[in-house]
Order: C-alpha cells, then structure tokens, then sequence
RNA sequence: GCGCCCGUAGCUCAGUUGGAUAGAGUACCUGGCUUCGAACCAGGUGGUCGGGAGUUCGAGUCUCUCCGGGCGCGCCA
C-alpha cells in the first residue's frame, strides 16, 4: 500500500516543470511514511520540504502544487497539508478492506514480497568451534541468523545459510588430547589435566565411548616423562602441545587423528542437534579442513600472489591488507610453513563469491570487529567489491534469574549451555527472547520472565491473541453457526469501528515490516509489531462481540479478525515459534 | 594509546536511516469478568534522550569534543 501512495507522490512530482531537469528529484527518493499520529493520517511525505530549494518556492506551496497534481485514487480518502509542508494522506475505508481481503486471499503469502534475481545471499552464522556444545551466547546468533534467514526469504532474497566448521588447526590438536587423557584416566592412569585442555564433562562421555582395545597401553609416567615439569608455574600453551606431542609419539599419528576425528563428529552431532531442536537448519556444513584438502588455500593464495598482494617478510609470508584499509599486514604463512586460520578465511570467502554467491553476510560476535577489515581487504585484493561482504556483529548475552546475574564461565557449571535454556524455558520464549532486542544491544535475558506464564510475558501475549481467535471460531461451531468468508469479505464496509479501523490498519502494516525489518536486518521489528497488533486485538476482543445476530456484521468481524490471526502466524513462523490455537 | 559498539522513564528497551507534542513493556496507583478465554482491557504517575558545542526550516538520530560502560588490537582459532 505504501508503494501505492509513493507512486502517486512520483506522478504529481513528474508533472512539475520547474523540477523537470533538477538533479534533487532523481537523488531524492519519494520518501513516505507511515505516520505516527493518527491525526496526520495514515502515510506522510517530506518530499515537499525536501524539493522546496531546488523548485525555487516555499515547502507549503510546492505541497500544495503537489496535491494539485496527485492522480485520483479510490485508496486516498483525504490529502492535507501539515506543519512546515508535510502532505498527509487519509486513507479510504476502501483501502483497508482491500488489504483484508488480500490476507484472506493470499493466506500464508501474504506481505511476502516478489522473488528477486539478485543478490543471491549466503548467509554465515553461529560456525561455533565443535569443541563443545553450544552455550547460551551462540543461542543468540542460532536464534538471530535463523530469523533473519526466514526475513530475507520473505523479502523475496535468494537465501542459502551455511555453518563454517573450524574442523583443523590446535584446537582438534587441543580436543584430541583432552579426550586422550580422560581415556587414560579411564583406564586408571593417574594424570594431571592440563589448563588449556578442554575439561567438560562431555569429554569424558565421549572418551568412554571410544573403543580403547586396539590400541597401545600408555602408563602415566610414560606421559609424565614426555613433559614439562610443574605447569601451574610454567606456560601452559607449551605444556599442552608437549601432551599432543606425547600423543601423537606414544598412540601414533593415526590414531590419534582418529580419536581427534571421533570427537569432533560426537560434538557436531550433538550441536546438529541441538540447533534442529530449536527450529534452526543448514543447507551447509562448510568444512574448514576441505579448503586445504581440496588445495583451495593454495588457489587462494596464489591469486593474491600474481596480484603481487603478498611478500616474505621474517620467514613468513605477508599479505599486504594495509593496502585496503586494513591496520596492518597479516600473515597468511607462518614461520614453520603453516597457513593461518586468516589464509582459511579469505579462502572460505574466495570460494563464496566462486559459488555464485554475491553478497556475503556474515553474523558474527561482538569479539570479531577487529576481524572485519581484513576478510574485507583479502576480497578487494582479490578483485571483489568489499561491500559484497556484510558483517552483522551479535553483542553479548547476560543470563539474569531472579534479578541475580549468573556466572556463565564454564567452570562454574552453572546453565550455561543453549540445550540447558531450551530445557528451562522452552524454544518459542527462547527464540523470541533472543531476538526481541536489536542485535547490536547487549542482551538482559531474564529467565524467570522468559518462563512466566503470566501476563508479563510478551511471547504469550501474542500467542494468546492467535490462540483467542482460535477460540471464537470454536465458540462459533459450538452455537452451530459458521462463517460465511465471501459474505464477509462482501460486507467489510460493515466494520466502522475506530477499534476495527485501527486493526486493520495495523494489518495492513505487515508487507512494510517485513520489508523493513530485512533490509534493516532487524528481526527486533517484527517483534515490536507483532505486539503491537496483538495489542490492538485484545483491544478489539475486549471492547465488541463478534458473534452478533447481525449476519453480514458477524461475517465481517470474523473476516477481520482471521486476517489478524493469519498475520500472526506468518509473523510467529518467521521468528521460529509456534502459533497455537489453544493455550 | 588506537579502533569498533553503546549511553533514552525507577528497571528492560523501541524510536521507520533528519520530521510534527520522544514511545512501549515492567513497576506503582485507579477502574472493568452472569456475556466470544481476565494469559485480557481502559485510565493515571513517571524524561535536562550522559554533558557541551556545531550543521539547518527541523537533531534522540549527523559532525566535533569531553564523561561513563563493553569489546578488540597474535606467525591463536
């Protein structure tokens, strides 16, 4: 409707001579906008106080021009002039029935808007480490990128969402040890564990499952003497890659990559799972290790070198990311001819665009700002737009429970993983919790309010309006009538009621939302709207009946208020929570 | 020290990319169920938008500068 409205405002603008050539009218987008007074009318428009320089007349009078010239349209009721030269536009009861009727007619379809060619999206969240399952801060990017997919889907984006999986490097060196020792310790050898090991207790779960039989029996003193003395006092980065030395020495190099391997596909299943039960899915699981299996690390680096954007510098070979803005070079190979994880990212993101794919959204955390510039100067090395990289950065998550902040280090032990929240509070409150601030805000996540079943609860709220009109259709086959849909529709003009007249306005909001909420990436949006229109629901609910003995009325009240609850669940589907008829 | 994010009602937060008298929830106070579900609704109290300066018809929003908080500045991943 809103694009309706601009079009009109772009026809009346055409038709002015004095703007005919100026350069303000093709740089100055109709801007209108949803008013937020209902005595400006429904939509407003600046675009006279925006022209009024380059028309060489006041911003009242150009508006008033303006409206002169608007093309006649059963959607507009009234057009004023307001203010310094705001034109407000009333909108025709005509107007609204018509968006009914839409919701009605296209159901589920409805405020989705039309496939676009381009940019095919790839989108990149959560990616956490699989060094253990996933805690309450990656919660926030599985509940946030999942959304956001579901946004960008509506807004008729080409959407593909991938999981980046840091299956190499020290860590799987890290892990693989850690689950060593507690295989040791299984079999009654008595170790000291070190402090940079991993010491979960889904270490010792996975460890227990891994079949001991058929390899070497290793004593504790045979470890003891492969390392450095006492590591309390010592470096403990050195002290546990002498444990993955002394694994690698003492098991063989084999098997220990192959309990490295198992314990990476026990913890990957494990946060498969996890992010499928909470409404979360992949297309792809991308593999860090494929990009050196497949030499694509290689391909990446040599295209950097025949655009001479690398050079040897200490043993190691630099990229000169200060080129593109970046702080400082980085390097991409190490001393000892190791790659680095950077080199693995610009390769990952080198194979992105490779894919087809043409903008690339990153959700990552508030930790990797730093890490922005260089991806970006590693694209535009290799000839890419750097703007085709987007990073949305996801602050932190603060759990809260009775107004007491919780420690969240994992040693504490204390709720700190998702599973353990999904458990406690349930997936909807936790998918809409997350996603109910602006992701760039640090997030207050209050336990006791997200398992309230009371009124303080803004998940029920909603769900308690879809789950009411449920409950008047039920109402309705219990006094054995039915609603008649084409007589409804036929007799919206019936509705006259401000309470009716701001519902269905509010409806006819949704395609604009969801428009906005994707391009703005935020799902915070849809939120703040879907309350808003549970709101002017139980505002309805509580100030008429909708089962009347006037037919034609009672056809039309039920045709508005299925729209709303048709509204509502498409909303509720895109934030991942359910939409129940009864609670 | 340099860079990024943030500061709005007692608390938690919106604020449509610069618009009209700054809004919700919560807390607190008042009122509403014999009637489609009170997990609801109606009304009220509550603000120097961290401070200051600037840009312009107009600033919570943009610029500069202070104050305060978070995060980052590895041949870790």
């Amino acid at each position: 409707m809103k694009s309706s409205i601009a079009e009109l405002v772009d026809k009346a603008i055409a038709g002015l001579p004095e703007l005919a050539d100026s350069p303000e009218v093709t740089s100055t987008r109709t801007t209108v906008e949803r008013t937020r007074d209902p005595r400006h009318g429904d939509f407003s428009t600046n675009i006279a106080m925006r022209l009024a320089k380059a028309a060489g007349s006041k911003p009242r009078d150009l508006a008033g021009q303006i409206i002169a010239l608007l093309p006649t349209s059963d959607l507009v009721e009234k057009v004023e002039i307001a203010g310094p030269g705001f034109i407000n536009f009333h909108l025709s009861k005509v107007a609204l029935q018509q968006e009914v009727t839409a919701v009605l007619r296209e159901g589920s379809a409805y405020g989705r808007q039309a496939t676009r060619a381009e940019p095919r999206i790839l989108l990149e969240f959560v990616s956490a480490n699989p060094t253990g399952p996933l805690h309450v801060g990656h919660g926030r990017h599985a509940a946030f990128g999942a959304t956001l997919g579901n946004l960008l889907q509506a807004a008729g984006f080409f959407v593909e969402r991938e999981y980046y999986v840091n299956d190499e490097g020290r860590q799987m060196d890290i892990l693989g040890a850690s689950v060593w020792l507690r295989m040791l310790e299984r079999d009654g050898e008595v170790v000291a564990f070190p402090k940079a090991g991993y010491r979960g207790d889904y270490i010792k779960e996975i460890a227990d499952a891994i079949d001991g039989s058929g390899m070497p029996r290793v004593e504790a003193a045979e470890l003891e003497e492969r390392l450095p003395a006492d590591e309390p006092e010592g470096d403990k980065e050195a002290y546990i890659s002498a444990v993955i030395a002394a694994a690698t020495e003492l098991l063989g190099a084999e098997r220990f990559i192959a309990i490295r391997r198992q314990a990476l596909d026990s913890i990957l299943e494990d946060i498969r799972d996890d992010l499928g039960e909470f409404g979360v899915e992949f297309d792809r699981w991308f593999s860090e290790r494929s990009l050196s299996d497949d030499r694509r690390i290689e391909e990446a680096l040599s295209v950097l070198k025949e655009r001479q954007m690398l050079y040897e510098k200490d043993g190691a070979t630099w990229f000169r990311a200060t080129d593109y803005g970046d702080e400082k070079d980085r390097v991409v190979v190490r001393e000892n001819g190791r790659t680095t994880y950077f080199a693995s990212d610009i390769a990952y993101h080198y194979d992105k665009r490779k894919r087809g794919f043409d903008h690339l959204l990153d959700i990552l955390g508030a930790d990797h700002h730093g890490y922005v510039a260089r991806v970006r100067a590693g694209l535009e090395a290799m000839g890419f737009a750097g703007d085709s990289l987007e990073v949305e950065l996801v602050q932190f998550v603060t759990l809260y429970r009775a107004g007491e902040k919780l420690a969240m280090s994992t040693r504490s032990g204390e709720f700190v993983t998702l599973r353990q929240l999904r458990d406690e509070v349930g997936r909807d409150a936790a998918r809409f919790f997350y996603v109910m601030r602006s992701h760039d805000q640090h997030l207050d996540f209050d336990l006791e309010l997200a398992k309230s079943r009371s009124n303080d609860n803004p998940v029920y709220y909603i769900q308690y309006a879809h789950a009411r009109v449920s409950s008047v259709f039920r109402q309705l086959a219990e006094k054995e009538l039915s609603w008649d849909e084409k007589a409804g529709v036929s007799h919206l003009s019936r509705l006259e009621e401000k309470h009716e007249k701001s519902l269905m306005s509010t409806v006819s909001r949704y395609p604009e939302i969801i428009e906005t909420a994707a391009a703005n990436r935020a799902p915070h949006h849809l939120v703040h709207y879907l309350r808003d229109l549970a709101n002017d629901f139980h505002t309805y609910y509580n100030a008429h009946t909708f089962i009347v003995d006037d037919e034609d009325l009672r056809n039309a009240r039920l045709a508005l208020i299925a729209a709303t609850r048709q509204v509502i669940a498409s909303g509720l589907d895109i934030l991942g929570v359910s939409a129940p008829e009864s609670m």
